[in-house]
DNA sequence: AACAATACCAAGCAAGCGCTTGGTTTACAA
DNA sequence: TTGTAAACCAAGCGCTTGCTTGGTATTGTT
């Protein structure tokens, strides 16, 4: 564990220790949802994927969906918390612009990358009285975003409406999920760039 | 049946009749599947949503799947006609990239919608074998796409790489499946519009 | 060494699933 | 009016699903 939001996270028991066998199994969990989707997912698969019985699972969570729970509400935290770190870092508008596109990026191509997927892919297969909980912490995230898409705005840096602007972002990077391939050309230093041309051209 | 380019798809048999219990059925099946998602939706429920028994179902279609990949499949050739349709009719570069982009947002947000939502989310529900055949439609689609995009670029209207640009303009068109609402403030000629300044800023 | 808490196994239950089957109704042409 | 094909029903089969249960290792603390 390497990066220090991270840790800091764990320590605080805002999330699971990733290298417990929780952890793991949620893990496991994000990517046998990315890639069968929740439903296709059995109980009996994500036990043999961590090495365990499928009744087993019940002992660490009640549910199958407390599992898919979990998985997508520790996704948001992690990257809150980054993009708050980033956003802290960043001297102006447009870097912090940049920054949020980089962070968004990074939370669909690398460790979370799954979970994410997860995220935006399985938000059906959640139960409606679980939902307001997820919806919550993604209030706060976009929050995050708007006010420094407007930041921007407010300097002329940007021609469209702040709300419009971001979807239509979040929708770009979102979909690269499906088509990026980290061993190709494009790095993700340059979609980064790429993608904040969407927003402003110099 | 007010569409001429419908008519005629369904006249030369490339599409089902909408207005045949087969077609009717395909219908309920997109408006079931983008709600409740493939796996959850249960042949049941998909003959109570026409008034038959599910057995009934396996008359029409020889599987659930197969439900599937005739809407997925009706629903690519719809829209590739449209394309077709709409860029005959544009007179220049410009234009004609805004007609892709108001037949894709339109393919997402009038008739064939749910279909569109379906196509996106449930590919994986598709098994390997059928994959394929689905993968080649959506190659023809795409390759509509870059080909009007790159006669933009060439014309110098267009900073960014063509499969790039085509691939963020994608998310951030099929994103808007999830937050646009036809009864809001914002039109579909407004968001056509937003969206072609992610490419050209004027 | 003794204990408690945690982690797990082996077996199986009740429910729901996609799909099949054999037979009946409906639609329409000859 | 009769014949034929398409459309549908009623019933249920075989299988998989999420989850429960009662018991057994494993781990860490004192």
């Amino acid at each position: 564990m390497t990066d220090p939001v991270l840790k800091q996270l764990v320590d605080n028991q805002y999330i699971t220790d990733p290298r417990s066998a929780k952890g793991k199994l949620m893990r496991a969990a994000a990517h046998l949802f990315k890639t069968r989707g929740y439903e296709r997912t059995t109980v009996r698969e994500l036990g043999a994927a961590v090495g365990i019985q499928s009744g087993s699972l019940f002992h660490h969570f009640k549910s199958k969906e407390d599992i898919l729970l979990s998985v997508m509400e520790e996704t948001i935290i992690i990257n809150m918390a980054r993009m708050d770190d980033a956003l802290s870092k960043a001297p102006d508008a447009k870097s912090r612009l940049l920054a949020l596109i980089q962070c968004e990026i990074n939370s669909v191509h690398t460790d979370t990358g799954e979970a994410m997927s997860v995220l935006v892919y399985e938000w059906r297969s959640l139960s409606k009285d679980k939902q307001p909980l997820i919806l919550n912490l993604r209030n706060q995230y976009e929050a995050l975003w708007l006010t420094t898409i407007k930041e921007s705005a407010d300097l002329g840096l940007i021609q469209q409406d702040p709300f419009i602007l971001r979807r239509l972002i979040a929708g770009a990077i979102g979909w690269s999920s499906t088509w990026y391939r980290p061993d190709g050309d494009l790095s993700l230093e340059d979609l980064a760039k790429n993608t904040l041309l969407l927003a402003i051209k110099e």
